[in-house]
DNA sequence: CGGTATCCTTTCGGATACTG
DNA sequence: CAGTATCCGAAAGGATACCG
């Protein structure tokens, strides 16, 4: 495929399951920041391997940023969005009034703010 | 996982892969339209196979429109962004405005007119 | 707590051949 | 031309166990 394409690179991550609701549990966060545990336990279903995996991937494309403190024991890990990510999210949130524009099925999301995506 | 989550819906059908570039290529024709023969040329490296399954569920989600011409020999099949297909590609321009904004590798694609998606 | 390692299943997509 | 049918392989993901 056209690798040089923007919008093609983009729909990568776009794509990968898992990825763009990751960004989401972030936002819901304070700041864009939330621990892997929290992340793990707002996303069920989802797998310690994939979700490290995700992590991995959307920080190396600059949409999220890893802090450790080494300090404390257990480790603690946070994940925060980045302006980038920020940025992302707003796309997200076309998608979501296109979608509630486009398709009529969506009424227990028009009448309130759904508990999932809340944008 | 929230089936009724507007934003995880939409993603199903956003993260499929080819999805989004054959709403390009049709976005790309006179009127949003083409035709599979042409689709399947501007689209290389799809098979028939994936090709005719992903323009079924994108008729199904009702973001393309299908027109069969019978009177012609061999049948003729015509494909059409709706206006809801056409909304889409609103925010697919919107990703991409996003990645030309963040994303720091793409500026062949600032310079000019993407040769692919020419948004 | 925050992951990694391993195994195993399933799904998807590619290749190809064929048909009305 | 516009697909469908069949077969196959790679890759992603789930389940689970384990480690610093």
């Amino acid at each position: 495929m056209d690798e040089n394409c923007t919008v093609y690179r983009t729909m990568e991550y776009i794509s990968k399951r898992w990825s763009m609701l990751i960004l989401l549990e972030l936002f819901k966060g304070q700041d864009g920041n939330k621990r892997y545990s929290e992340l793990k336990a707002d996303l069920p279903g989802i797998t310690p391997k994939v979700l490290s995996g995700r992590l991995k991937e959307l920080e190396a494309e600059g949409l999220i940023r890893k802090k450790v403190d080494m300090s404390s024991f257990p480790v603690r890990s946070d994940y925060q969005l980045t302006p980038a990510g920020f940025a992302l999210i707003d796309v997200v949130k076309d998608l979501k009034n296109w979608a509630l524009t486009w398709k009529i099925d969506n009424e227990a999301c028009k009448r309130m703010d759904c508990a999932r995506c809340r944008l």
